[in-house]
DNA sequence: TTGCTTATGCAATATGGTTGCATTAAGCGA
DNA sequence: TCGCTTAATGCAACCATATTGCATAAGCAA
């Protein structure tokens, strides 16, 4: 007997595989893990964290090339975003339902590299010069977390 | 007979020498090499891109290490700063004299990776939660550059 | 000029990102 | 439900960039 990818009766799921059925793509146990592990991350993961994430749970195993192309799929169809963090390695996240376009600002420790979330009025859409085409925008910030601020006093 | 690295006559080199001297490290050809070579650059250069430049330099050739350490260095010494672009490389800008934080924009083009400074006001200072310190910010603007937007038109 | 200490060159390694190819499975139509 | 087509996965390389260890060379203070 054959097992075919129904849909899930979890709502949560059910969303995850709409969105990428939507998209464009197959229902696949991997991109499904992956975007819910992605939705429910606080913070930005890079591919190593993925990777420790995914080991760390009773399921089935992932193969490194495959988290590297799923993640690669899911950015490409618009669900995820990729970015390289302050330590040049790319950090992703989930996409928000629509339009929320992430233009919300992040801090990033120089001390151990953590990234925070800021709650702060996004700053205006740049008026670009002539020809350009906007695509979205961070806005990066350094500085130091209260803890490492406070390990060098 | 030995040679003593001695003052430059040339006022720019000068300068660089005196900054290096006051950050308390050694005057070598290397460091005013590189910090002279970013002083002139026009946008952040990568390692590639600079191994590249000073390659095609008829002066001495830099092992790649050595350009890696003192760009480290000059980032050590606040001569340089370092951050990662989009790519996730790691690219490298002279320090301002002074106070003037890079607090201009960039915008990096996602076809060509192309990186453009961008005049504009920056944003202002954003205010953090409690107990954390500021560092510095940098607006990361994404799009396309005109020459990338026609590409594909 | 000497000698202590830092900086450099060379070799090697680590880490993250990427591609080619054979195999497996999603999902469509019969 | 079955078979088929095509997309997705696993495995094994491979590449680029970043980084470290150690012996040698060079800055510069005495």
């Amino acid at each position: 007997m054959r097992r075919l990818m129904k849909h899930s009766t979890d709502p949560r799921i059910a969303m995850i595989e709409a969105a990428i059925r939507n998209a464009g793509g197959r229902v696949t146990a991997s991109r499904v893990r992956l975007l819910d592990l992605l939705q429910s991350a606080r913070e930005p993961l890079c591919q190593t964290d993925i990777e420790n994430l995914i080991e760390s749970e009773p399921l089935p195993a992932m193969d490194r090339v495959t988290i590297y192309r799923v993640l690669d799929w899911l950015t490409e169809a618009g669900l995820a975003h990729k970015a390289a963090d302050g330590r040049g390695v790319f950090r992703f996240t989930a996409a928000k339902p629509e339009g929320q376009h992430e233009q919300h600002a992040h801090l990033r420790c120089t001390g151990c590299g953590g990234t925070f979330c800021l709650d702060m009025a996004p700053p205006p859409r740049p008026v670009l010069p002539r020809g350009f085409r906007f695509g979205g925008m961070a806005l990066d910030i350094r500085g130091e977390c209260p803890r490492c601020v406070g390990a060098h006093a």
